[in-house]
This record gives C-alpha cells, structure tokens and sequence, in this order.
DNA sequence: CGATCCCGCCACATT
DNA sequence: AATGTGGCGGGATCG
C-alpha cells in the first residue's frame, strides 16, 4: 500500500520526511534506490507516533481501494474507539492481508493502545450502558476476549472491577451477566453510605493530618474499632453464598478493592485523594479483613511513594458547590471514567498541574450537580497542598513491590472507572440519551429521581398507622404523590397515566395492577395469616445486609438532602414527607459475619446476588424503615389485622381497581396489590395475577417458604415507586431463551423471622438462577419473630438471616420496560436485536454500532421522560 | 532512569 | 484432572 502509495502521492504531495529527506539525504543516501523510496515512507518515522496525522493523511490521499481497506479495517474492529478514534489504536489482529498494512499497521500498538482502559471502553461499548431490564445480557469471557482479542486474563480484570460497581456479575463461570448503569447511581450511593462508615474518619483524618499523624490515628482507629466494623459491606451481594471459603478466597479483592477504592473517592471530602492515603487506608482495612495475612505483607510495605492519585472537583462554577459537602453530590454522583485528559474542558487547573493525568489513566467521580471529582495519578503537582506530604516520601523511598502491586489496583481500577466514565459522558452528552435512571450534570433534572426516590420511598415513619392508614391512599403520608395527584382522575379512581409506571391506590387496600386478573386464584393461594406474618417476617429477613449495615447513613444521607433542590419535586417531596431522618436508625450491623452479610445464601447465584444487591439498593432506606418501625414492636394482632384486612378487602370489588390502561401494554404484568393495614408497617404485596395460578403458592410449612411471583413495596414507597417487575413481562421479550427466565415464574424464597417491615421487593424477573434453591435455608433457630425491636443485634441476626434467604429484588428498571411499550414506538424487539446483535456480529457488521446505541438512547430517553413526568407529577401533592 | 503497568506464568479454586 | 480465576513477578514502555 504505501508503495503504491508512495508513488501517486509523493510526487503530488511531497510532505513530511520526503522532501527533507531527499534534501538532505541526497548525499548522503544516495544508494538508495530512488525508485524504492518505500522505506522512507514504509518505515515508522522516526517522529513520535502522529498516527493521526500520518493516518488521515494517508487514508485520505490513498486511491480509493485503500479508503476501502482502511475502512475494512476499521470495521473490523470489532468495537468503535471513543472519539478519538483517529488513534490508531490499532487493531491487534490484521485481517487485512495486505501485508503491507500490516507493517504500518504494526508498529506495535503501542502500549497505550492496549492500555486496560482501552480494552475496557472497548469492553463497555459492546453493551448498551441501560439495557432493558427484559433483556439479559451474558458475557461470555471467552468470546469477549476473543473478540476484543486480548487474553482472557485482561477480560477478568474488566469484569472484576466492573462487577465492583456491579455493572456486570457472575451468572456462572466464564459468564457474566451485563447489568449496565441502571444501578450505578445506587450503586454509588450505597459505596458513598458505607465508605462514609468505614472510611469517612479516616478520610478525614488522613486528609487533614499530617502523615505520622495518620499513622497513629490508624492504631487508634484499630484499638477503638472492632474489626467487625471494618468489615467491607462492599460486597454486597457478592460474598457468596458458598461459604466461608469463598469469602476468604483472595480473589475476590480486587473485586473489593475497587469497591473501596470508589468508596474512598465517594467519601473524600477534600475531592482529593492521594494513592497515599488510598493505599493506606485500603491496606489498613484489609487487614482487618478475612485475608489478613496476605494482606498484611502488604501493609508493612505501605508505600511512601509513588504517584499520587487524586480527586479534585473540578468546578468551574459555584465556588460554593465546591465547598459542599460530598453528601450532596452524592444523589448526582455518577462514576466517571476519563481515560485522556485532553478532553475539551480540560482546562482544569489539574491536568496542567498534573502532567501525569495525560498518560491517560485517570478515573473520576464526577457529580453532576457541582463539578466533577477527578481521580489522577500525578507526578507533579504543584499547586496542592495536600500532596506535598506524600510526594516528598514518595522521592525517599523506593516503592515497595507491595505497593506498587498496590497501586497497580488502583490504576487499574482508575483505568477501568474511567472508562464507564467515558460511556457515561457520552451518553449524557447526547440529550437524546438520557437513562431514566442516569443522572444528568444538570442539576435539577429530574433524572436523578430514581436514586433519590429509595430514600423517598421507604421514608422512616414515625407511627405506622398513620402511614397506613390513610384510607385514601397515598394521600397523606408518604405516599408519594408522583403519580396521583396527576393521574388521579375526578372520581378518585386511580387511573393510570400513559406513561406512569405504577398506579396510585386511593383507598382500597387491595389493588389490581394491569387489569384482568382472577383474584380469586390468586386468592386461593393466598397465604393464610399466619403465613402472611411469616411472610412479613421473612421479608424483612431478607433485607439485604449492606441495608442492615448501615448505620450512620444518615449523616450522608440527610445532609445530601439540601441538595435535592434541583431533584425533582416529586422527589423532593418524599423526602420531605418523611421528615423523619431516615438512616438514623440503622442498626449497626455486626459485620462480624461477613458471611451473613454477604447475601442471601444458599443455592443462590450470582445473579440473586446481583439481585439482592439491588434490593438493596432500591430501597437503600429500608433498614431504617425497619428500624424504625422495630421500636414500635409489630404484634401478632396487627399482623393479623393487615392480613385481615386483606382477606376482606379482596373480596370487596368496589376495592378493587383494574386498570384497563395497562392492559393496553403487551406486556405489563398483573399484579394484585394488597394494601396494608394501619398500624402495619409499610409493607405491600404485589402479587402477579398473571402467573399461573399454581406460580403463587405460599408453603405452609413452619418454614416460611413463599413462592411467588410477587412484589413486595412498602406502602409509602408504592406511589413513587416504579417498581415491579414480573416474570412475564420479560419472557416475551427476553431474546436469550434462558432457562433461567422460567425459573423466574415461580421465585422461591424463604424469610426467616425478623419481622421487621423492612420493605422487600421481589421480583422474579430478576432470578436468572435456574437453581433456585426449594429448601429455605432458613435458620431453624430463627424463627419468626412477629415482634421485633431491632437491636443491632437482631438486626445483626437479620443480615445473617438474609444471608441465607435467596431474595430477589425486582429492579426498578423494570419500570422502564413497561412504560417502553407504551410511551416509545420502539417495540423492544427492535431495540434488542441491535445490542445483541452487536455482541455477536463479525467486526464487520459491526459497523454501526451507533444505530444501536441510538436507538437504545432514544428508548431511554424516553423511558427517562416518562418517569421524569412521573416524578413531576407527583410532585404537586398540594 | 524511575515510574507504570502489560504480559502471561502459575497457584489456587471450582467443577 | 480439567478448567476457571486471578495473584504476582518481570520486563517492556512511557514520560
């Protein structure tokens, strides 16, 4: 190519090294064959890489075969550069047999372009960053590997720090499943909550302290701390249910690193945080934890040295934001991933400050409301202070390999992170792009409903009954006001607003969701009452353990709150409804048990993890709630009363309510919403009526055992919450026949007795585990206890519980799915086929991966919209 | 030339 | 035993 190349250009465009070449050279070259000038051409200049220039100038005056083969090439690839595409971050495979190519192409591709962070926006832009909740993405290790042609190590290294922020999990080995950024925002919050618990001190401490300080104060911290406390409540979901061996296994730490790492950025206060002190407090931490003795090698090897990472706000506005507090970023939080700092707005004051930031790898956190935290190695900084410490040690002392095996998570976790980041940008970036669930920079939208709402959703109440007792429905208390007050129509029915995810129950206590449903099977299957009240049991049971764990939460969370402003209202309104400070109640969850609190347990996949996991997050409040409600003891007489009440409503058809809108959409499923009763604690059914009738059936065994497709919402949080999800709903268009959809139908799951009304959600849609263990692996000796003041340690007892209880959480995403139908043209169908298409496509049809992306960003957005009308419309209660 | 961090061997875990 | 995972040392690259 270049020859030929070289022939018709060279006269015609005589750039670059030939003509000087030719000057200068002509003595001193002159055996060189002129008609073979090729090599100068050929030859990789001597000039750094300007791939871009020399790419484009090439491409461009190449014949047009050659434009052909470079658009091969690029084609080829199997997914689309960021923006810069230009680098030639060349292909590691060259199909392109032209020989030639390969040469140019060859020049090794430079170890930026083989960078992680590539490999991981690569990795990232194979799959829509909010896929539907219906479609279930697998990632096969294997194939993304090959594809992306890297070794399969590399994949796990994406996929560990991915699965951190849960992007990704595990469904089984060699395959993950992609969750995309629908919970990230949750998923962030709950990283914030709990690094605020574990290292919000520390972080503090350390930023402010001089260093031997630091050290001192980390013995304190040691001695006054039990260790339990420093357990991770990262994982989440994560730590396994297979035993203790798997949380001891080591592997899983950079799985948690990255986890706390985030958490560390996410705590900071200072918006700067050093690798120093990362590596430190990381270190620290895990020392505590199970693999301490590995770890602890680690430890002693604290590096004094090496780069600095760091986060600072880059705020080119509000002087003031800057100065807020983190916990009111935190509602727009979103983890940002930056892999080049050559970004248009990068003028920050940093990357000039911090040539090391160019290299590529920063990684940021970003808030959209304020400004933008961002995550950077340094070699120099000049400006800060903060540094200064560190950086003077970093000269004195060789780094340890400890530490730098240290930082090497870091970076790679930063590499990773900036990556999502990236995706995140993009998407944003274009408007017609919006998650539902994303957040946006801009402040005041309303696409941060859907973090803020967990908190609106479960607010703490002070009293049940009044909570529940409304017999109007949502009315008066928490009960969210998206929906209703627009929707509601003059007659007080509930009616379903086009695009409303949920319906808005006026008074009836038992409520038919999506019209057309036989009560009555669902009757008959109906648990008895006492089977409710273990129900309610096992549902609190099944909160998850990072809910129980956090404790203080509050102290991020309330203050967050002032930031709400630009929320929405509806949002706004929740919060400000339930006046009482959520988390302040938060037992302290006993991390003793890192196992307990891990997840669910038994038989449970990753996938139910995954799930929990977003139980959790979806009503990060819960625990409070429960908390809360713990102190007023619920007593066998209410429960029956609620479950009373429930018999009798479900009768009463005056009651009940269909909605015939939903009907209207395919796919919606059915669901029997039974109302608590006053004095009970927020606690609400959905039953899916669609299911076959023998999907529901409530075992009657001591154990409490449920199988059901059902939702579980607390009331308060029923309006505003989008939740919800069914099996159905899914299968229609879920495109991989997965077995583990069929599983889905009939979820079991088993609560053991707190009877906390923590709120519980369950969705079926979300267990992908096909082996979903029949026997409730419900500790015997807990049995259900109606009543209940938690105390940490009950509550402790709880998270165990939960560990065995495989609960699912419907994810709120669902939501989006429904309302796809509805309020988009855009037939799933359509939608689906382009991501998955993607996946497997050869490179060369790989080409347009921006239709899908579009398309997928159009169905967000509008989901996005619907729900944003949604929150607004709830938000005019008054 | 020191700092990074990619590569891929290999140990440990799981199937 | 085979295969999945990922820890970690070595050395190529980067700045």
């Amino acid at each position: 190519e270049n020859i030929f190349d070289r022939s018709r250009m060279a006269p015609k465009t005589p750039i670059k090294n030939e003509p000087v070449d030719l000057s200068k050279q002509k003595g001193c070259t002159p055996e060189r064959n002129p008609i073979t000038p090729v090599k100068l051409v050929d030859r990789p200049q001597p000039d750094p890489w300007t791939p871009t220039a020399n790419l484009k100038m090439l491409v461009s005056a190449a014949s047009p075969d050659m434009r052909d083969r470079e658009k091969k090439k690029e084609l080829f690839r199997p997914i689309e550069n960021s923006e810069q595409s230009d680098t030639p971050d060349s292909l590691q495979y060259d199909m392109v047999d032209d020989s030639t190519v390969d040469e140019f192409e060859k020049q090794r591709p430079s170890r930026k372009q083989k960078s992680l962070g590539l490999l991981c926006q690569k990795f990232l832009a194979r799959y829509p960053s909010y896929p539907l909740s219906t479609e279930k993405t697998t990632i096969s290790l294997d194939e993304v590997a090959s594809i992306l042609g890297v070794e399969r190590r590399r994949i796990y290294d994406i996929v560990n720090v991915l699965e951190s922020l849960h992007l990704v999990s595990r469904v089984a080995k060699n395959q993950y499943c992609w969750h995309g950024r629908h919970n990230l925002s949750q998923t962030l919050k709950t990283l914030q909550e709990a690094g605020e618990l574990q290292y919000g001190e520390l972080m503090t401490f350390f930023q402010h302290k001089e260093q031997d300080l630091e050290y001192k104060f980390v013995e304190r911290k040691k001695e006054t701390i039990p260790d339990s406390q420093f357990r991770p409540l990262l994982d989440f979901s994560e730590s396994d249910c297979t035993s203790a061996s798997a949380n001891s296994r080591k592997d899983k730490s950079l799985r948690i690193m990255s986890q706390k790492f985030v958490m560390l950025f996410l705590v900071s206060k200072t918006k700067i945080v050093t690798l120093d002190i990362a590596a430190k407090i990381l270190i620290e931490d895990t020392q505590d934890t199970v693999d301490h003795s590995k770890f602890k090698n680690r430890c002693s090897a604290i590096p004094r040295k090496a780069g600095l990472l760091m986060v600072t706000w880059e705020d080119k506005r509000h002087h003031s934001e800057r100065v807020s507090p983190p916990s009111s970023f935190f509602p727009h939080l979103y983890v940002l991933s930056m892999t080049s700092y050559d970004e248009p707005r990068g003028h920050s004051p940093t990357s000039d400050a911090m040539p090391g930031m160019q290299r590529g790898a920063c990684a940021l956190y970003e808030t959209c409301a304020t400004g933008k935290q961002r995550l950077t190695r340094h070699a120099s900084f000049n400006d800060t202070q903060p540094c200064e410490g560190t950086r003077r040690k970093v000269s004195s002392e060789p780094s340890s390999p400890r530490r730098e095996r240290q930082d090497e998570y870091c970076s790679k976790m930063i590499n990773l992170a900036a990556v999502c980041r990236q995706k995140i940008e993009e998407d944003t970036r274009n408007p017609s792009i919006t998650s539902p669930l994303s957040l946006l920079p801009v402040p005041g939208d309303s696409d941060f409903c859907v973090n803020p709402l967990p908190q609106a959703v479960f607010p703490v109440v002070q009293a049940d009954v009044p909570n529940l007792s409304v017999p109007n429905g949502i009315g008066s208390q928490a009960l969210h006001p998206s929906t209703p007050a627009a929707s509601k129509t003059e007659n007080g029915k509930p009616t379903l607003l086009p695009n409303q995810p949920f319906l808005c129950f006026p008074s009836s206590s038992l409520f038919m969701l999506c019209g057309g449903l036989q009560e009555d099977n669902l009757r008959e299957t109906l648990p008895t009452t006492g089977d409710m009240a273990n129900r309610r049991a096992e549902a609190q049971a099944a909160v998850p353990p990072a809910a129980c764990q956090k404790r203080s939460s509050h102290k991020c969370a309330l203050p967050s709150v002032p930031a709400d402003d630009e929320e929405p209202a509806a949002k706004k309104q929740t919060v400000e409804q339930s006046d009482v400070p959520l988390s302040l109640v938060v037992p302290k969850k006993p991390s003793e048990s890192p196992k307990a609190e891990s997840t669910p347990g038994n038989g449970c996949t990753s996938a139910e993890h995954l799930e929990a996991f977003r139980l959790d997050l979806a009503s990060p409040a819960a625990p409070e709630a429960a908390d809360k409600e713990s102190t007023k003891p619920l007593n066998s007489q209410e429960q029956e009363k609620w479950s009373q009440n429930k018999d009798l409503d479900e009768p009463s058809s005056g009651k009940e309510h269909i909605s015939k809108e939903n009907t209207n959409q395919p796919f919606l499923p059915q669901y029997l919403y039974v109302r608590p009763t006053a004095g009970l604690s927020s606690f609400n059914f959905l039953f899916s009526t669609n299911q076959a009738p023998g999907a529901i059936s409530l075992a009657a065994s001591q154990l409490p055992s449920l199988s059901v497709p059902c939702v579980v919402v607390p009331s308060a949080a029923l309006a505003s919450f989008p939740l919800v999800c069914s099996p159905t709903i899914t299968s229609p268009l879920s495109p991989v026949p997965d077995g583990s959809f069929s599983a889905a139908a009939s979820m079991n799951f088993s609560m053991s007795g707190l009877a906390s009304t923590t709120p519980v959600f369950i969705g079926t849609t979300t267990v992908v585990t096909p082996k979903v263990s029949p026997t409730p692996s419900v500790d015997p000796q807990q049995p259900a206890h109606p009543t209940l003041h938690l105390s940490p340690v009950l509550t402790r007892s709880c998270g165990a519980v939960k560990l065995d209880s495989p609960v699912c959480m419907g994810h709120p995403v669902t939501l989006l799915k429904l309302q796809q139908p509805s309020s988009a043209p855009l037939t799933p169908k359509s939608i689906r086929p382009a991501c998955h298409e993607a996946f497997f496509k050869t490179p060369g049809s790989l080409g347009d991966p921006v239709a899908w992306k579009k398309s997928e960003g159009n169905l967000t957005r509008n989901a996005s919209s619907v729900q944003r009308r949604l929150e607004i419309s709830g938000t005019s209660p008054d």
